[in-house]
DNA sequence: CTCTCCCGATCTAGGGAGTT
DNA sequence: AACTCCCTAGATCGGGAGAG
């Protein structure tokens, strides 16, 4: 076919997906091929076999057609007929008026069938939407249920107090009351969680300065800031270990899955709060100046 | 309304594996 | 050996949520 060509002329990438659809064997035109038709049909190019399958089919349906209607027109010619000419034998008129009949009561008994199967697949429609629209009500009834349930674990639950759980010690160390910073009990500190509690110790152990300026050990070649003064983060990760009584084992997972991305957020934070606090102190001001210029030249 | 905490998305650089 | 690609870890940014 020549639009096949100008194609595979176009598009060189398409070659195996055109001729793998050509010579599917599971093509249409193998069936095709045993039809009663199969001598005409020789006549119909090769190169679009796809196209005389369908053609096959059209020119059955109307060759059906065409007998069926030559059929009909021939036995209304007939009651026509018979209608038109008196003079006729009755006998003959008789066998000619029963064949119409017949004719008509095949017809009526068609669609009066094919109206029965119309019904059937209208109710047999109804039913499925009746039952779809009972299950997605189902459905709904019950997500309401989980989504209660989850609200009220939620609502008892805290995560923070939870998540440390399973890297507390069970094998009954023996964790120290006291350690001291200086003159500061680090677990004597308060926190209303473990990230409270480790930012407040961060706080006592580093400068505000060297928050804002260094990174988390053991830090990188790549990076432009330094780390935190790692004797102080060793004595920050211990008052952590101790002051929740961590399993030494586990306290590694424990910092690098849950606590170590709240201490980098921190510590960006502490970068961010002076920038924050100025830009807003100027946004006020200006905000001020230009409230005390408006009064100024009402006034003036 | 402000401040703080937190999270998802994105950026950056190193390192390993595969290819030329 | 040089290069590219992909993965990983950590830093950073933008913005939402909640407490006070």
């Amino acid at each position: 076919m020549l639009q096949s060509e100008t194609d595979t002329q176009n598009h060189d990438g398409d070659d195996e997906i055109d001729e793998v659809s050509v010579a599917a064997p599971t093509s249409p035109i193998s069936i095709n091929n045993s039809s009663p038709e199969k001598i005409s049909d020789e006549k119909v190019n090769s190169d679009d076999e796809l196209e005389s399958f369908f053609y096959h089919r059209k020119r059955r349906r109307k060759q059906k057609q065409y007998k069926l209607c030559k059929k009909k027109k021939t036995i209304e010619n007939e009651i026509l007929k018979n209608h038109l000419t008196p003079d006729s034998d009755d006998d003959v008129d008789q066998v000619d008026l029963s064949r119409g009949r017949c004719v008509t009561n095949e017809i009526e008994s068609s669609i009066h069938t094919n109206s029965n199967i119309l019904k059937g697949i209208n109710n047999k429609f109804n039913e499925f939407t009746q039952q779809l629209t009972l299950n997605s009500s189902k459905f709904d009834q019950q997500m309401n249920h989980l989504n209660t349930k989850i609200d009220r674990m939620t609502s008892t639950t805290d995560i923070n107090r939870f998540a440390i759980e399973p890297y507390v010690d069970k094998t009954g160390e023996k964790f120290p009351d006291k350690l001291m910073h200086d003159s500061t009990d680090l677990l004597g500190a308060l926190g209303t969680d473990y990230g409270d509690y480790a930012r407040n110790i961060l706080r006592i152990l580093y400068t505000k300065e060297e928050l804002q300026t260094s990174i988390l050990p053991p830090g990188r070649t790549h990076f432009s800031r330094k780390p935190l003064d790692k004797v102080r983060f060793k004595k920050f990760k211990d008052a952590m270990r101790y002051k929740f009584k961590l399993s030494s084992v586990n306290f590694g997972q424990f910092y690098r899955t849950l606590l170590r991305r709240k201490l980098t957020d921190f510590l960006i934070e502490e970068r961010r709060r002076d920038e924050l606090k100025l830009a807003r102190q100027s946004l006020k001001s200006q905000a001020k100046d230009t409230n005390q210029s408006d009064i100024d030249e009402i006034f003036n």
